[in-house]
DNA sequence: TGCACCAGCGCC
DNA sequence: AAACGGCGCTGATGCA
């Protein structure tokens, strides 16, 4: 194939220093408070020498871009296009000592909206830019595969690895039989932690790059056909979107130093390659069960909805507005439709039993019947896309399809298996939240307890019972949990009434619950010290163990702050474990393939399950530890031939 | 027809 | 003065 290739010769003289184009658009910002743990101060010495390949190691002086005379459009880049095994060969000679490498790829699929898909599409370019040199636009489809081996040496090496939405590209070098080795660095989630939860989308590469760059990243070549002949135009694009990642970086490192993200971006980064691993490998249905209960859900939404029929006749009983007019025409005192009201006056009224019955139903069939169409054709298995920050506490989410929100129920997680002679192993953390509270108040009576294998739930019973631990029932400290998970977020005494009726069937009065309330902030005085303590501070700006920052634009709710830093953590010590747990798995086999928040599955021969146990176990822990010092660290861990088969 | 928003509900 | 937090998916609704 013929390609236009536009060399332009190498700079032949020192570039000038460049100005400080860039502002950090989260200026001016609060000073840093630090009212949730001293350990969080920014410490900053530490901070900058802690990891190297976040260090700010090249100036841009010496990189060879082209410093842009209008401010507006992103400069143009000298490139060099390589469709031979030779060239290809020569190239990477030239990249051998670099020590930061920016990397793009653009993909292809054969059909239309494959492209995003790496078990259907292929990579057509993959682009590298290092510093002082012409970017390399790698035509995959001009080199033979047999003949990548001097890519695979590079892509495998000891350089800094700099990418937007490492996951993406990883995903298909994988695939591509082109592993990534070394550490690695990516833009977009750097700019997702400085924003530190201010906006939830702009994220994509022209976003960041107008953000921090202040230049305009043209993307006209973007959706454009990467699988036949290339124009000029479309090589040129693409070795842009490298080239413009390398002085990116430069930008951003001193930002997240200032702003002391360094270390939780470093466990961001490193824990890229579990997302990677878990997205390829998704999860293994059992198809007959999965279609069994998907018969049985419809059926029960059949017989839920006739049921109401009776009652109700014709109208939809999905619309609110027809719904409540029919209850309230039936005579049911009702000003709304929602759950809550709804509940009291199940036991006087059959037709509100009979909605409950059928919403229950109807939303399960509705929302996990089309499970069946999500597993892939290729692969037979459900792969899900993860969202490493999806949630602004630093929590990861999950969609497409949510596995994340699969009814705990039996029907349903026993549906997940693994393959024929694996076992999923199981790792939950106990209690995470509530040692996280634990750590960051230094409430002492939970320390206390902790620190000598009490049962929480249970001395929160004895206290707000006032009783001794031994006389505590089952029912009391159900009740002690609703109010444990409660009032550490600062919960009122009519929602905790509500909560522990409905998510623990425990019965108490608005007056008991006040009670309650009362006793346990008695009792757990670091944890009132603590609220007492971010009242008076009235931060805008909260930070995890790990020191993970959550910003908020005007005054944040009290219980937002009471709750970011915990649930924060929670996501920071999974996301270790994930880091740590993808680099010791090689030994086992098998991978990882799903993590809930406290919950990690993995799926591995079943020879080797037991040691599985024990690496899940271990690393899970010491990944706790690492953030809670005064707390011990508690997991749970099960094998089985399901996901339901837990400790 | 498409999009944004909401309620409602699954999970941690 | 009082306040539980964080997600994604579905169908209905209302506006353009």
């Amino acid at each position: 194939m013929m390609i236009e290739v536009m060399e332009i010769p190498e700079p032949v003289s020192p570039l000038p220093p460049p100005e400080k184009i860039f502002k950090n658009p989260l200026e001016p910002t609060e000073p840093l408070s630090h009212f949730v743990n001293n350990r969080l101060q920014c410490q900053s010495s530490e901070e900058k020498m802690a990891h190297c390949h976040l260090s700010h190691s090249e100036p841009l002086s010496q990189t060879g871009m082209v410093i842009p005379t209008s401010p507006k459009i992103s400069p143009p880049v000298q490139y060099r296009y390589i469709g031979s095994s030779d060239e290809l060969k020569e190239v990477v000679r030239f990249f051998q000592d670099a020590k930061v490498l920016a990397i793009d790829t653009e993909t292809t699929g054969a059909e239309k909206g494959d492209g995003l898909d790496p078990h259907k599409g292929k990579i057509r370019l993959i682009q590298i830019a290092a510093a002082g040199h012409h970017v390399a636009v790698v035509d995959m489809f001009e080199i033979p595969s047999e003949e990548l081996a001097p890519l695979k040496d590079l892509l495998a090496g000891s350089a800094i690895k700099v990418f937007h939405n490492a996951k993406f590209d990883l995903k298909f070098l994988q695939i591509a039989d082109i592993p990534v080795k070394g550490q690695l660095c990516d833009t977009q989630i750097a700019a997702q932690l400085l924003i530190s939860g201010l906006k939830d989308d702009g994220y994509n590469l022209k976003d960041v790059v107008k953000d921090y760059l202040l230049e305009e990243l043209p993307k006209e070549q973007q959706v454009s056909d990467w699988s036949g002949d290339l124009t000029p135009y479309q090589i040129e694009y693409a070795a842009r979107d490298a080239a413009v990642l390398l002085r990116l970086r430069e930008v951003l490192i001193p930002l997240l130093r200032d702003a002391c993200l360094v270390k939780v971006a470093k466990i961001e980064f490193d824990t890229i390659p579990a997302f990677v691993e878990m997205e390829l490998n998704g999860m293994k249905v059992d198809r007959d069960k999965l279609n069994a209960l998907c018969l049985k859900m419809e059926e029960d939404a059949k017989e839920a909805a006739d049921n109401l029929k009776v009652f109700i006749g014709d109208i939809n009983p999905n619309s609110q507005p027809q719904m409540l007019k029919a209850l309230k025409d039936m005579g049911v005192p009702v000003e709304s439709t929602g759950k809550d009201t709804l509940a009291p006056l199940a036991a006087d009224y059959p037709v509100v039993k009979a909605l409950i019955k059928y919403r229950k139903t109807s939303k399960l069939h509705q929302a996990f019947g089309k499970l069946p169409e999500r597993i892939h054709p290729v692969t037979g298995r459900i792969h899900p896309s993860f969202d490493q920050i999806g949630a602004v506490t630093g929590r990861v989410s999950c969609k497409e399809p949510n596995l994340q929100q699969t009814p705990r129920d039996k029907s349903f997680r026993g549906c997940f298996t693994p393959e024929p002679g694996n076992v999923l192993v199981i790792g939950d953390y106990s209690q995470i939240e509530l040692r996280n509270t634990a750590e960051v108040t230094q409430d002492k009576r939970m320390l206390d307890a902790y620190n000598n294998g009490e049962d929480l739930h249970r001395l929160t019973a004895s206290i707000v019972m006032d009783k001794p631990l031994q006389g505590v029932t089952k029912q009391e400290r159900s009740a002690a949990k609703a109010v444990n998970f409660g009032l550490i977020y600062a919960m009122g005494a009519a929602t905790l009434r509500e909560y522990a009726e409905n998510s623990y069937g425990v019965s108490m009065s608005l007056e008991e619950a006040e009670i309650f309330r009362e006793r346990f902030f008695e009792a757990y005085e670091g944890v009132a010290q603590w609220h007492i303590r971010v009242k008076q501070a009235k931060p805008k700006e909260t930070r995890t163990l790990a020191g993970r920052r959550r910003l908020w634009n005007g005054w944040p709710k009290i219980t937002e702050l009471y709750n970011a830093p915990i649930q924060g953590t929670s996501g920071d010590i999974t996301k270790k474990a994930l880091s740590l747990l993808s680099t010791r798995m090689n030994d086992i086999g098998g991978g990882i393939v799903l993590t809930v928040h406290d919950e990690i599955v993995i799926e591995v021969p079943e020879s080797k399950a037991e040691e599985a146990v024990k690496l899940l176990r271990d690393t899970m822990i010491e990944a706790g530890r690492e953030y809670l010092k005064t707390v011990p660290v508690e997991v749970d861990v099960a094998y089985g031939k399901s996901w339901a088969d837990k400790a």
